[in-house]
DNA sequence: ATACATTTTTTGCAGGTGCAAGCAAATGTT
DNA sequence: AACATTTGCTTGCACCTGCAAAAAATGTAT
């Protein structure tokens, strides 16, 4: 059953993170990831399946994921030349700068949200490996 | 950014449970879940907070999942005695009989996702670590 | 005893996700 | 050149979830 202490850590620790984000932020675990993405890759964009394998999504997710950043003026869709079909998702600078802000925010909160799991017994070996990759 | 690995992995294998248990059972992952952990209570009874903490569950969440449990014949409620606030859950005979069935698929899922996942490098010593503890 | 706070569950509401179907563009086949 | 297949993304729909507020019962303080 050590699934089970796998699926409750995830839990406890994305509650905690996603609660964080959108009171200081409004930012969504999803977007907040999105962006990071985005932000590390070259020229600051992806294709949006390549998005969708980054974050593990579906891509009818990340469509809409995609339509929220927009919507705040935090990404742009750019055609994509020599396949007509293709979307790149593109990071604006507003994007980067909501980013900036947010990573501290999110760092600090995963960092005690995993220091409060390993008070747990049954989470400690878990959360020893999360720390050690 | 070894918490997104975490992520990656949860979201992989959770999917494949999910729709494996769906196509087989017609159980969702919480239901699977939840009618396991009344199956090891005593009595085969736990009160809705209960469920909550154990399922990583918000209890609005845990209500409504109850609701369609009992709705499929799975579980009954049972008013707590002494406290007329409580509501213990209750698996039934055919809960248990259900369950009984989904349990191996529920196994070999598992075991082979995380197969797959040991395959990719970065998710690797996380597989390592679910199977070690 | 009454008033107030706390606990336990449920309900209204809105948000994020996946599946299946649809549409447009590209590729392959004859 | 014409048609079928595949690929990439978007939309319709339903489901599951969390938050905030409400309702019912319990506990506490004056």
């Amino acid at each position: 059953m050590s699934w089970n202490r796998f699926v409750l850590l995830h839990a406890q620790v994305e509650a905690e993170l996603a609660r964080v984000l959108q009171r200081g932020h409004g930012l969504g675990l999803s977007e907040y990831r999105a962006l990071g993405e985005l932000a590390e890759a070259s020229d600051g964009e992806l294709r949006m399946q390549e998005l969708a394998e980054a974050l593990g999504l579906n891509q009818s997710s990340v469509t809409r994921l995609v339509g929220r950043l927009e919507q705040a003026g935090l990404t742009r869709r750019d055609l994509c030349e020599g396949d007509r079909r293709g979307v790149y998702s593109v990071i604006t600078e507003e994007g980067r700068t909501r980013l900036a802000e947010a990573v501290p925010t999110y760092e600090r909160s995963l960092a005690a949200a995993l220091e409060q799991a390993d008070a747990d017994p049954a989470l400690k070996p878990l959360v020893a490996a999360v720390r050690g990759s």
